[in-house]
DNA sequence: TATTGTTATACTCTATAACTATA
DNA sequence: TATAGTTATAGAGTATAACAATA
């Protein structure tokens, strides 16, 4: 357990033991879909957008050009997705899902909604939706606060290189 | 940036949103701290227990024995914290912080209390006691829901292992 | 020359196992 | 025999760089 209960107020404290459940909740919903959590946001990224390129892929989720070449690799192999020649440019392939990957997507968001659930129950419906609307809220305004201020950074580096 | 409004009521997402702002902000608080949030949570453990023996800290932070070896190295060079002889037990080591370690460890929980007013900046005062309140209660159930129901897992193995 | 995608190499983390010194 | 801590080795994941095809 990585318990123990610092402070336990603490919002990074609560936060972490939150967010890790669900982590936990939706790994195991993933453990069969090759790449993970990953596999399901390229095939989610497939499935609703227009056959993106790979690197329109990589972009949008962070995931680097080099890693997506092997996770395409091992999704296409299970027929999740496939990839598509772009008529415009014989450079570039497009990713579609296939039908089974379409097929896979419903049955895993119903799984991830089953997981939500499993994971508020802990609160009465109404907090639920004061808890969901506050973290939409700081959600949309996290994303654009990036410059974390750090004017007062930089101690002195404590780090030491591992001698091996 | 991990964008994509997906689902953007989704718990999942703005969950991940918010926890991935904090974890940033307090990742460059820990940037010069060895081993990072690890560190941090180690040093605060020798601060605060009465000089917990490695095996303890082990457990209690979910380190791995074997990485805490490491970890400790590092922060013994750095003066921060030191391994003494158990008295009871001549295999044990217990782990206490110097003087330099309880002062970063100051330094840092100041600098955290900072980036997490940054983070909760977007909420009025009234609101941001909600959330933290709320996650408060959901982290305490949680907790004790380890067992998700996974009753209804195993779809098919879609995994493939790397050919290399 | 710049870009899309692929491949090969290296580096970092973590996990496993083996070893010592105690108990 | 079991436990505390250390060390060595191997694996997953990721990052870097070089490459081929095309723009």
């Amino acid at each position: 357990m990585v318990a123990m209960a610092a402070l336990d107020g603490d919002l990074g404290w609560t936060l972490g033991v939150v967010f890790r459940a669900y982590v936990k909740a939706s790994t195991a919903v993933m453990a069969d879909v090759p790449g993970g959590h990953r596999g399901y946001q390229v095939l989610t990224a497939a499935a609703r957008e227009e056959a993106p390129s790979q690197s329109a892929l990589g972009a949008q989720l962070g995931i680097d050009r080099t890693v997506l070449t092997y996770l395409l690799d091992d999704m296409e192999r299970a027929d999740l997705v496939a990839r598509k020649p772009d008529p415009a440019d014989r450079r570039a392939r497009r990713i579609v899902a296939t039908e089974a990957g379409h097929a896979l997507l419903c049955t895993l968001e119903e799984r991830l909604a089953r997981a939500e659930a499993h994971i508020l129950a802990g609160l009465p419906a109404k907090d639920r939706r004061t808890l969901k609307s506050l973290l939409s809220r700081l959600a949309a305004h996290a994303n654009a606060l990036d410059p974390v201020d750090s004017t007062c950074a930089v101690v002195e580096d404590l780090t030491t290189p591992h001698p091996t």
